[in-house]
DNA sequence: ATTAAATTCCAACAATGTGTTGAAAATTCA
DNA sequence: TGAATTTTCAACACATTGTTGGAATTTAAT
């Protein structure tokens, strides 16, 4: 294993067929169900060198995940405050990984994936309440903290999950007017009224 | 296998036992990572009587999420049209199946489970836009629908793995602002309009 | 072009788990 | 009690795992 980021090619060139057979069996099969060995011999890739390079199958994914996940990451920091683009560049990050996203935010997905995604987004989202409404107990902070990013999230998921996928900003619009119009005067008027219907 | 569903007395001691060994040995390991053989070892059921009922480790977890899910929908289809209740019914069915929900919900959980939830949960959510807004279309409806059962799944999740959790009325308090004051305002106005900040 | 390091391949290995079988023993329920 | 169901037990062939040592190949830098 080398200990620095940089990669050798037939390392590149052996992880890639590796993650192309993976996403390949992904798509036959649950990923409880693959195994190294059938892996391997679809990559054309002797099973001795995945273990040179991996401890098991998730141990891979999970090196898939951190893939995007720094992608995703750096998608979302690249922005400051102008919130009002972020979600579509989400949708945009989405899009160039989306054979992957298909698979991990599926039935049969990860669950850590998610929460780790999760925990991306409500870095961007905690500040938005934190600017506007200084005053907020960490609890409550919390549980809009875990609303919105979870319809943030389950949206995005439906939107990976569908075949005849709306133009990214459409959705976009909407998750924005959802969260701005609807969420945040809530928010901002929390202390101390009653739910006035 | 008995085709009825009347239960054996050794039968349902059995699988007691194999649930609560499942619950345990899931403690320690993910799902994936748990053996029948490890499994049959710990609840001391011979190997073959596991086979006997079940095709494998996620077959049995399929029929316990079964179990809690009848549970979830006779909880959720038990009210007619109190949606201001709906919420806190979902937390106490989920405090009465805490040690399975916490398994299922957090890392290592099932995705496909939180979605048989998700789709319960929305049978309830659609109807309120149905009744409320009924000229919206199909895919506007689609995305309130994702997001805020996204949302309420999330804030559930968040609960569940909470280890000094908050009283489910506060939580179910805190949801229905939201949806009730802050979501159901946007969807109702939703015709024609640009956001307003 | 040479060379040292890194990577891949190959064959073999013990160990573990899988899923199934058949027959005996035990349990359940009527 | 007796018939049906369930559990146990031992054994089986089979696949996967994770690791080994050494040979062959590829890489990247001089």
């Amino acid at each position: 294993m080398n200990t620095k980021g940089e990669l050798n090619r037939s390392v590149r060139n052996t992880k890639k067929r590796l993650r192309e057979s993976l996403i390949k069996l992904v798509g036959e099969k649950p990923l409880s169900a693959v195994t190294v060995s059938e892996l391997t011999e679809d990559a054309d890739v002797n099973r001795s060198t995945f273990y040179f390079h991996y401890k098991d199958v998730y141990d891979m994914v999970t090196e898939m995940e951190n893939l995007f996940l720094a992608d995703f990451s750096v998608a979302l920091g690249a922005l400051e405050q102008k919130s009002h683009d972020t979600i579509t560049i989400l949708f945009k990050c989405l899009e160039s990984h989306m054979d992957l996203c298909r698979i991990l935010l599926g039935a049969n997905g990860d669950m850590s994936f998610v929460e780790k995604m999760k925990r991306i987004v409500e870095l961007k989202c905690s500040r938005i309440w934190k600017d506007a409404v200084p005053d907020l107990s960490d609890e409550e902070t919390a549980i809009f903290d875990s609303f919105v990013v979870g319809g943030v999230m389950s949206t995005l998921q439906a939107w990976v999950r569908d075949n005849d996928r709306q133009p990214a900003e459409a959705i976009a619009g909407v998750l924005n007017r959802l969260v701005l119009d609807g969420i945040c005067p809530v928010v901002a008027n929390w202390q101390g009224n009653q739910r006035q219907v």
